[in-house]
DNA sequence: CAGTGAGCGAGCTTCCGCTTGACTT
């Protein structure tokens, strides 16, 4: 008989929790609820009052037969979830499912994983809040309400399997706004003028002074008037600011912060940041990595202050607590920092190294003095004109935290080249070395990372630490969004540059529209975000969470009953429901694009069986429709006649060759020809379906019949020996063999073959 | 590996939030 078991969420957690408590504790893990609604069916009698039917899921009998094991054995139960509303909810199923008894079973929360905190909650013990466990009841069901009965709704009227929630369909609502904003956005241009101005006339020794124009231009006419203009004119500092300033550091890292800095330092994706973090909070290298709260334990902050000390010098320490603004937040832990303040490095993988520096320096840092900074603004005048060039320089007069750690932008685009700012005095005269107009385009609102929609979603308070990944999976995996790379285009720019009193026009190439690791919109993505916005608006509405968040705060308060709550919405949500599924038209994205120029046919696309579809002609008059599918980067919405009537120009014939036809084509892997029924892959980024001629073809096969050639070391009819990317292997039936080490391919015959490849066989069935 | 689109229709899909392994390539 143990004397008290203590259960906790984490099995990390109870580990290091056990150490502090001695030999009179038990600490053992629930990982995480152990029950919830049952799979099948909504799990809620709707008539009773929302009753909810929970049940154990089968990957979790074992945990739960061993807790019980564990609660037959120990005198003292202490239940120490989490302190947030799921925390409280895993304290209550705790109770029932372990048979506990509800009016004096001891409930211990606390925020940090220290000695004094843990000895502090074992001497305060309360009981389980029946109002917390009610709003998490709300919480749950209201998400399987949303969820199980929205969901069906799309398979018969758009799609089988499509999903939406309260989280995922405003995800994606975010992502197709974003891309119409950008679709409809008109580019424009203008004139900025930049300038260097020389300290002393005709020296090239002296510092250059490198400005800005207050006024940009809009046309090429208006700029070259202005150069004229320039051309003609005296220079003199008009004013000489200085300006003082400080920076401060940023808090320590929350979940969505530290998601946001990996992918903008490390370019790690939001799955794989969580992943190394669990890594390094199992090796009990950092606290816990899904949270929403930015403060430190009391010994975080004396330790840092420690380790600044004695590091960079007393002047550099500045302890600070961080609010925590984001809504919602229920702050059960402490923020993402090093267990272990005074080590500012560790062993493991690499990436394991980058994330735990990158934490470490961020924790520092929001412990370290403010920045101070001198900001210089000169401001130049011209005798002929009102227009005044401004040059601004900053120098740092003391680094404090900078010295450690500065938080990345997502506008990061590095072109303020920092110069030093030349000594000069108001009413000095200058020189001007050139003056340029460079065009610049506006440039449309940025898609989406998987990082800045995280972003994005914390500050509309929807989703939460443990939800922000496997979201940005689900919306990827319905196919709804998608995470690409797009080359953009190159486009020209003017520019006028004036040196010496002469005027010379240039232009300049530059690429727009690049984007890497974006996340684009795919057309059912579109068509799912136009049903759920036409016919459940409240659900979708960006403000939908923080109002149901809101009340169900008022459930934990005791101020609101929670079944009441669920009626007040289920009401009207339900008959919705129902009046949607009523609806005759399935909804498929469909556009009429116009008529085929020669057939008079109309021409369709829409969401088809298998993806989008471009229709040529229908079904009236006895007519055969034509079918073709959209490409890869094509869009339903956005997709022109001529783009739909393109697509039936293939698959096209090249004409026999040596008795065989040459066909192009486009298949699901890109454009192929197909010759002598074998597949040849078109050149991606080179060749054109469309254009491509006989000749180049006819390189192509060759090509790679040479490639294939030099593949082959030996052919022994079925079984053949070929070179791969990863060295010589076996082939046989569509099965690839590999090869013992230390094995000279060139020699094998072709029974050495049929050996290695009946002992493979073995090894894998026995397996 | 390289393409589908006639119509019928059994049985399946689905939510959010809390936690980690146990699987295979």
């Amino acid at each position: 008989m143990i004397e008290n078991l203590v259960i906790v969420e984490s099995p990390a957690k109870a580990k290091t929790i056990e150490k502090f408590l001695g030999k009179d504790f038990r600490v053992v893990s629930s990982f995480g609820h152990i029950r919830d609604l049952a799979k099948k069916n909504l799990g809620i009698d709707v008539e009773k009052n929302f009753t909810p039917n929970y049940e154990i899921p089968k990957e979790k009998a074992k945990v739960v037969s061993e807790l019980r094991k564990a609660a037959a054995e120990s005198k003292h139960v202490w239940i120490a979830s989490d302190e947030d509303r799921e925390g409280e909810a895993i304290a209550w199923h705790l109770v029932n499912v372990l048979k506990l008894d509800l009016d004096s079973t001891k409930r211990i929360v606390f925020h940090e994983i220290t000695k004094e905190a843990i000895t502090a909650a074992i001497e305060n013990p309360r009981l389980v809040d029946m109002n917390l466990v009610n709003s998490q009841q709300a919480r749950r069901i209201l998400d399987r309400l949303v969820g199980f009965e929205i969901s069906p709704v799309l398979w018969k009227k758009v799609q089988p399997s499509l999903s939406a929630g309260r989280v995922q369909s405003v995800a994606v609502r975010l992502i197709v706004e974003r891309e119409r904003e950008i679709i409809s956005f008109k580019s424009e241009s203008s004139f900025r003028i930049t300038a260097g101005f020389l300290t002393e006339k005709g020296s090239d020794t002296t510092l250059l002074l490198r400005s800005e124009a207050s006024k940009r231009f809009q046309g090429e006419n208006e700029a070259l008037e202005f150069l004229e203009v320039c051309s003609k004119s005296d220079y003199s500092v008009a004013n000489v600011t200085v300006k003082p300033g400080t920076r401060s550091p940023a808090p320590p890292f929350t979940t969505s912060t530290l998601q946001q800095e990996a992918y903008r330092k490390l370019s790690f994706s939001v799955a794989q940041t969580m992943a190394v973090a669990q890594k390094l909070y199992e090796a009990g290298r950092i606290t816990y990595m899904r949270t929403d709260s930015t403060n430190l334990s009391q010994l975080a902050l004396g330790k840092a202050k420690e380790v600044i000390s004695s590091e960079f010098g007393e002047k550099y320490s500045r302890t600070r607590q961080f609010a925590t603004k984001t809504k919602g937040a229920q702050e059960a832990h402490e923020a993402i920092r090093p267990a272990y303040l005074d080590n500012p490095s560790v062993a493991g993988s690499l990436n394991e190294k980058k994330l735990y520096d990158l934490i470490w320096k961020r924790t520092i840092a929001s412990q370290m003095a403010d920045a101070e900074i001198e900001k210089t603004t000169i401001t130049i005048g011209m005798n002929n004109s009102p227009v005044t060039f401004l040059a601004v320089g900053e120098v740092i007069k003391f680094d404090g935290f900078l010295k450690v750690y500065s938080e990345s932008n997502d506008a990061d685009n590095g072109d303020e080249d920092k110069d030093i700012i030349p000594p000069v005095k108001k009413g000095m005269p200058l020189w001007y070395e050139n003056i340029t107009a460079t065009q610049k385009y506006s440039a449309p609102p940025p898609r989406y990372t998987e990082a800045s929609l995280v972003k994005k979603l914390e500050e509309l308070g929807i989703g939460r630490p443990s939800t922000y990944a496997p979201t940005i999976s689900t919306i990827q995996n319905r196919g709804y969004v998608s995470r690409e790379d797009r080359p953009g285009e190159k486009r020209l720019i003017k520019i006028l540059a004036l040196q010496k009193g002469k005027i010379a026009a240039t232009t300049k190439t530059e690429v727009a529209g690049k984007e890497k690791s974006k996340l684009f919109p795919q057309d059912i993505g579109m068509i799912v975000n136009d049903f759920l916005t036409e016919n459940f608006i409240e659900i979708v509405d960006y403000n939908f969470t923080a109002g149901v968040e809101e009340q169900f705060d008022e459930i934990a308060l005791g101020n609101l009953k929670w079944t009441g709550m669920l009626q007040e919405f289920y009401a009207p949500f339900h008959k919705t429901v129902t009046a949607t599924l009523e609806k005759k038209e399935r909804k498929t994205g469909v556009r009429v694009l116009g008529n085929h120029p020669e057939t008079g046919e109309p021409v369709t696309v829409r969401m088809g069986r298998f993806g989008p579809v471009a229709q040529v002609g229908d079904t009236s008059n006895e007519g055969k429709p034509r079918f073709a599918s959209l490409s890869k980067n094509q869009l339903l919405e956005t997709i022109t006649l001529k783009e739909a009537l393109d697509l039936f120009r293939l698959p096209r014939s090249l004409g026999e060759h040596d008795g065989g036809e040459m066909v192009v084509g486009v298949g699901k892997f890109g454009p192929y020809i197909r010759y002598k029924s074998k597949f040849y892959s078109l050149k991606k980024g080179i060749d054109d379906p469309y254009s491509v001629t006989v000749e180049r073809a006819l390189e192509i096969i060759n090509e790679k019949n040479e490639s294939d050639q030099k593949k082959v070391i030996n052919d022994f009819g079925d079984i053949k020996l070929l070179n791969g990317r990863y060295g010589p292997y076996l082939s046989k039936d569509k099965l690839n063999y590999r090869l013992p080490k230390g094995t000279d391919a060139e020699k094998l015959t072709k029974e050495d073959c049929i050996q290695i490849i009946e002992s493979s066989d073995k090894t894998k069935k026995s397996s």
